[in-house]
DNA sequence: TCGTCCCTCAGCCTTTTGGCTGATCCTGCT
DNA sequence: AGCAGGATCAGCCAAAAGGCTGAGGGACGA
């Protein structure tokens, strides 16, 4: 049987050569390119049409890995895309497997870990780190804790360090009003201050 | 002339795999040992007593990768560190320096630029990338808003949503001192709210 | 030695925030 | 029509945060 050709897209070159490395190990695992943006992880993908591709989300300037792997998904559906990245947020979680990420893989995981997902990738199997797996499993226990529109608004002013009387001023509402729905917030995101409701935020939705 | 004795301290096997890889290709550069967090880091520099420490400010669980550096300096002055992390945060670098880091590199850094580092590092210069040491001036340039490390340390603990009550716990200082430092940050971040400094320190210094 | 800066702490007071209960209005769905 | 859920508001109370003043000890350089 042939080696897994597998496609490496990450911005630093120290992971990728880490990686390379790793995965050189393997006689069934042949790394054939590499990519430091998701432009050109498109044109390598073009180019070598590997069967996984291991991808960073965060890659500096230019397309993020969910775009990129949107639009690999997109003209090509050969490619399993693996996310490789070092954060397990919520957010990146549900938009990268919403992209069509095959598997999701943080960065201290172990190399068999690492192994497993690309074999199981390309058998159209999906796999992903415990603590992504277990962040999926509680978001599906809890739809009800999704955010409602106006609470979505107030969390994003909030994240600018707005107190309660200015976001009143702002949305048109009342004091009163502010504190209902912050209560609400805190209860979705599991916070009691307004400070961890803000690290929380703009750690877990990008919001910036 | 012997090779530079070097150790890899960071969490993610991958990046201590590529920093290897990396570093193998030079011939008077020498990765004698790796650790996987700050107290392994510590107990590595004692059996082997590198002439080069690189290490990631974020390591985990456990010690930190400052508090690390401090350690390293303060029973053994003959190890250089090198700090090699991901982002390129104000108060991690100012704390980094006092902690008595001999240089600053961003994991996107070119490989002729770490090895220079390295081999600037073991003569006593200090190597840094360049948006870090932007950063550095910038500072220079307005003593009057620069935080204290002590104020830095504070501030990053902030951004993780922590009562000042909770901050005392963790820094072992009481609550009127964490309050002084408070409004020492408030004044000098122009912000009048700890939702105000946080939204600020995030976002200014990329903090997570 | 003196001044300066950093870190530490205290007390007092006001403002803000958060927890709780309960209420009205509207919209969309059954 | 009835019901659920979202958005709006009030009042009360306890806890947290913030503003202010003052103060001691340690480090470091002039």
């Amino acid at each position: 049987m042939s080696a897994i050709t597998v496609l490496l897209a990450d911005d630093h070159l120290v992971v990728r050569s880490g990686l390379k490395a790793l995965l050189g190990t393997q006689p069934d695992i042949d790394v054939v390119a590499e990519a430091a943006s998701g432009e050109e992880a498109l044109a390598k993908v073009e180019e070598h049409s590997p069967a996984v591709v291991v991808m960073d989300l965060a890659m500096g300037a230019g397309m993020d890995g969910i775009e990129a792997i949107r639009r690999i998904r997109e003209c090509n559906r050969r490619q399993a895309v693996l996310v490789f990245t070092t954060y397990d947020s919520d957010a990146d979680i549900v938009r990268a497997v919403d992209a069509g990420a095959m598997g999701y893989l943080l960065k201290d995981a172990a190399p068999e870990e690492i192994f497993a997902a690309i074999r199981g990738a390309v058998q159209g199997r999906s796999v992903m780190s415990a603590p992504v797996a277990s962040r999926l499993f509680q978001q599906l226990r809890n739809p009800g804790e999704v955010l409602t529109p106006r609470e979505a608004e107030l969390l994003s002013l909030l994240t600018e360090g707005l107190s309660n009387r200015e976001l009143g001023q702002r949305l048109f509402i009342s004091e009163a009003t502010v504190k209902t729905h912050l209560a609400h917030i805190y209860a979705k995101l599991g916070v009691e201050t307004r400070a961890a409701a803000i690290a929380t935020a703009i750690r877990r939705e990008g919001m910036r």
